[in-house]
DNA sequence: GCTCTGCTGTTACAATTCGTAAGGATTAAG
DNA sequence: CTTAATCCTTACGAATTGTAACAGCAGAGC
């Protein structure tokens, strides 16, 4: 169980300390960023669990920003702004972020409501057995995936694992590094090829069209988006 | 697919009707109660989407409401308060509640609000990331393009890159510098001509004249405008 | 024990993606 | 018009990924 780690973009020092100071109290790990491309090098790499993003940035608009992140990227993101007027607010929200916050703020209020956005990130714990998604359904309880017209085939338990990790986290990157992290599986190349023909051998049980897949998507050179309208029972 | 359903607790009814509308008209469902007995005698038969509760009631607690709705029954709540000192809005976000709206407020802003909540709730949704633009529709969920007609050619990731950064930013310049910061890869003679390709790749895919570019036009020595009437969805 | 069956990883080869190099076309400057 | 810089496009190759075929392995059943 390691730290949630939040990310602080904001090109005034003295709030990038305020706030990392408060988080740190708080029990989370931080990290600052003073202009936005750094912010975005860094995003590359790691995943942050809460991003605070400030409007009025020097090098770049920060919507766009928020843009990115809330929607390809799937992050948790704060607005912290100088801006009050409720347009500001309402088309930052729009925009996909979780929360918008005024300058000037209180630290401890934006603890709190990182506190919110975490509270509501983990709670989603999947942990029925069977999950609908698409006109499929997933048995876990007894290894099989049932059609639209009731048709169950079975699947293995390797393939059973990539499946729920689909499902676990839908409609986002999960890259093939995380897969072999969480699968077990010794990095190498050995066994990315394994991970391959694992998702070779579901995307056929899902009738997916090789040229075309539908429902797992390969993203060149990072790993693999499933889509879908995930349910969980 | 139903309509959301969003409860209102409050005692005013002039604040209870005022919501009530402007949620209405943002297409939800909605409920509104005066008193806190009324509202969990409803809560025993359905659970609403989103709660918004005032503090303020006459007979009962707020905050004990907000606890027993947010931690127990798991359901997401609002709250809506006159009292903003900053340590009422920590103990309330603390007891469970997922977002603290002070009064006086714009109805259009607790809208705004409300969808964030519903945004991240459940399964994130298949992230309806299309924009529309001069008869085309891309859709970076699915990674493909679709034409007038409605059929669809996909795009690899790298293609989609360049083209969500004209559709953030249509009718305006996009330097070099700027892709590069913004898409990563060294700067550098090699880098510049593998943008070239890029943009070339998706212009093909974009049906664009080479002699006459209706959408992508390169503006020699800067970068490139894209030119489009841009529609997010 | 033996055989059969199905699961799983490995290998090999085909297909795709994407950067790089090269040559031609276009543009700006004088 | 000449020249140099910039850009477009095509072709090619390295890296990545898909899939079929094969082999090892465990468990069921006899």
């Amino acid at each position: 169980m390691t730290k949630p780690l939040i990310t602080i973009l904001d090109d005034e020092p003295a709030i990038r300390t305020m706030l990392s100071e408060a988080l740190e109290d708080a029990g989370y790990d931080t990290q600052c960023f003073g202009r936005a491309a750094e912010f975005e090098q860094a995003l590359r790499r790691t995943t942050p669990d809460v991003c605070l993003v400030d409007l009025g940035l020097p090098d770049r608009d920060g919507l766009s920003i928020v843009h990115r992140l809330a929607l390809e990227q799937g992050a948790t993101v704060i607005i912290i702004s100088g801006r009050a007027q409720v347009q500001d607010k309402i088309t930052g929200l729009e925009l996909g972020a979780d929360d918008y916050i005024i300058k000037p703020f209180d630290p401890a209020e934006v603890v709190a409501r990182v506190r919110a956005r975490l509270r509501t990130r983990a709670t989603p714990a999947p942990t029925g057995q069977t999950a609908r998604f698409n006109g499929w359904t997933a048995h876990f309880d007894r290894y099989s995936l049932e059609d639209e017209s009731g048709t169950e085939t079975p699947f293995s338990h390797a393939e059973g694992e990539v499946l729920r990790l689909f499902l676990e986290s839908p409609n986002r990157l999960i890259t093939r590094e995380y897969m072999q992290d969480t699968l077990g599986g010794a990095a190498g190349d050995s066994f990315d090829r394994a991970m391959d023909v694992r998702i070779s051998r579901l995307r056929t049980k899902l009738h997916e069209d090789p040229k075309n897949p539908r429902l797992i998507k390969t993203i060149y050179g990072a790993g693999y988006i499933f889509l879908g309208d995930v349910t969980w029972a």
